[in-house]
DNA sequence: ATCGACGTTTGGATCGATGCAAATTATGTA
DNA sequence: TACATAATTTGCATCGATCCAAACGTCGAT
């Protein structure tokens, strides 16, 4: 392969100039930047290789995004909410001119170790280990929806305010018997917990899942009711399956919490197989605020978990360097028509 | 920053044997290892960095994805197709362990000539030029829904093919009456092609609309329509009011023909709006099988264009090598329930 | 004690380009 | 023509690591 240094050879020139005629056009004389261009032409070399420019000024012009652990890039793209990170993220790009590099790291944090990039996100981490192959490479990285402490930069949303709102919304609206579809640990199948039964923040998913259930946790709890009193169902996320299982276990249940969109709209679905009306029998919510909340009927009342504007954010920091910083995004109630107030024959007060 | 070769010194060794120690450190004797790493530990040093290492062998071990001109990472994640497109290349992508990247190319094919990627894919092209700065870089590269000539991989879709099967299936089912809504070139206002206008295959946006229009032509033609006689549309794809004026100015069509599923969305709920039935009184069809189609309700008629596929082939092009391929996709009607046969009271023969 | 075989370690070559200060050449003026 | 000044061009240093063939050392066997 024909390289710069051969290119300089044949025109007779030096090596800079020769990069001039590619990088400074204008600083070389006409006549002997043809006589380089000519040189270029007859050997077939096409501008300079980035792998050399790269190693000279050492940026690489590209955000990784590292999507949860064990997900890989498919994974990551079908997954709503993952998209709308993404998109915030995509818009710093855009702004920047940089290049977002989807990185999945299932073996031994190889991906993170080699990526070629300026810097990282993380998405969703559940353990500081997580975090330090990141701290090796000693490139600006940010993590989501986890704390890692004062000395690396983290962007979380208050997930627990967030359900502690919606939640506290249909308590307004008059609703004292619930159910809720929260999430599984790992993959597995769906795990009733019925009402009476104790229980701890394990029964909800992964971290931010446990805060979530902990914002519901507090809502009832002010308004005098206990969480292990409600009826709750553990499922996969795309166990659509759970909606069923749970209006079976609660039947008298006036609303549904749940922790996302999809379960949310299962809910709804499921709902209206058994002729019930929503939100005129039930009322339904869900968590995060993707294009299908909008698109259910009836269009779901959910809350705006600032998904994009965590990418944004993340990126911001990535690309913006200086010290750590710590980001706490506000969610928002978005209230759309699945809740309503407690069907009156069924209040309870 | 340190380097392999400081470690190499402050241990006593050669670089070679410390590069050993990270690389293969089987290699290395335990006592003169267990020293490098000592060294490496005392001195900072986390391991080879990935640009001298990528300088040696050339590998980035990623691949590009080049969102149609003008797009730029936003406008990608946001088109449910090119979505799906993605989603092939990451499948392929997570086989061999790649990571993807997004490259967007604004300006002066910036963005082609530098990415960090070992090959592209060129979402959809629409001229050779376009075409030119990829051979330049002299790394494998596909083109997809384009046709580049015999010396550069493809990937298409038989659009024509497609449509003229959907319009088939509608004629089949006693309609006659058709409106059509297709693409604008550029962004703009609707435009509207009353029947008996004649038109040219321009009145679709890109070249691909274009096969579209040409596949719905064909089919009506065998029919004995005349594809001047019928009402058409050109809109933005998101402009959604097109359904709107396209209904006013085709009042008496008992099918539409739509060229996204979007527009075909929109046409289903504009129809709902002025009290017409689907498919009882209106059948509507639209072009690719994005998750949403499944979803409308009624659910769409539609034609998967493979786009997935696309993506897959497009990538194993790309890592496999090999000579230029020139892959043409055959898309399938996906029968769903937005369309049924001809209202009898309008049906003409 | 010497030789050979085997397993480690090393030096050198290679990958490709860019920034900067110094050197050269061109230009203009006295 | 000589000299100062400006415009170009050059050489050097730098970026960081890996591969391969050759050199080296160690050990056991004779």
């Amino acid at each position: 392969m024909t390289r710069l240094l051969d290119v300089a050879k044949a025109a007779g020139v030096s090596r800079s100039t020769a990069s001039n005629v590619f990088n400074n056009p204008e600083m070389v004389r006409p006549k002997l930047r043809q006589r380089v261009e000519k040189a270029a032409r007859e050997l077939g070399y096409n501008g300079p290789d980035p792998k050399g420019r790269l190693l000279r000024d050492g940026k690489f012009n590209a955000i990784a995004v590292m999507p949860p652990s064990q997900w890989g890039v498919v994974d990551s793209l079908r997954n709503p909410v993952f998209d709308l990170f993404l998109l915030g993220v995509g818009e710093v790009c855009d702004e920047i001119g940089a290049n977002l590099v989807l990185v999945p790291d299932k073996a031994g944090n190889h991906g993170i170790k080699t990526a070629l990039v300026d810097g990282f996100i993380l998405g969703r981490v559940e353990h500081l280990a997580e975090v330090e192959a990141a701290q090796l490479r000693r490139l600006p990285f940010a993590v989501v929806d986890f704390d890692p402490g004062p000395n690396i930069s983290s962007v979380r949303t208050d997930v627990r305010a967030g359900c502690h709102t919606v939640a506290k919304h249909l308590i307004e609206l008059g609703h004292r018997r619930f159910g809720i579809v929260s999430f599984l640990r790992s993959p597995g199948p769906a795990r009733l917990h019925p009402a009476g039964q104790s229980r701890d923040l394990h029964a909800a998913g992964n971290p931010s899942d446990q805060e979530k259930l902990q914002g519901y946790t507090d809502a009832l709890a002010e308004a005098g009711l206990d969480i292990d009193d409600v009826p709750m169902i553990q499922a996969d996320p795309w166990d659509l399956d759970a909606a069923r299982m749970l209006l079976d276990e609660a039947p008298e249940a006036t609303a549904i919490l749940s922790m996302s969109v999809m379960q949310g709209i299962a809910v709804i679905e499921e709902a209206r197989r058994r002729g019930r009306s929503v939100p005129g029998d039930l009322s339904v919510v869900g968590y995060n605020d993707i294009p299908d909340a909008e698109r259910s009927d009836p269009p779901l009342t959910t809350v705006d978990g600032m998904v994009a504007q965590k990418g944004r954010v993340a990126a911001q920091i990535v690309f913006g360097g200086g010290p750590p910083r710590h980001e706490i995004l506000q969610p928002q109630l978005i209230m759309r028509a699945s809740t309503g107030p407690a069907p009156r024959s069924l209040e309870v007060d």
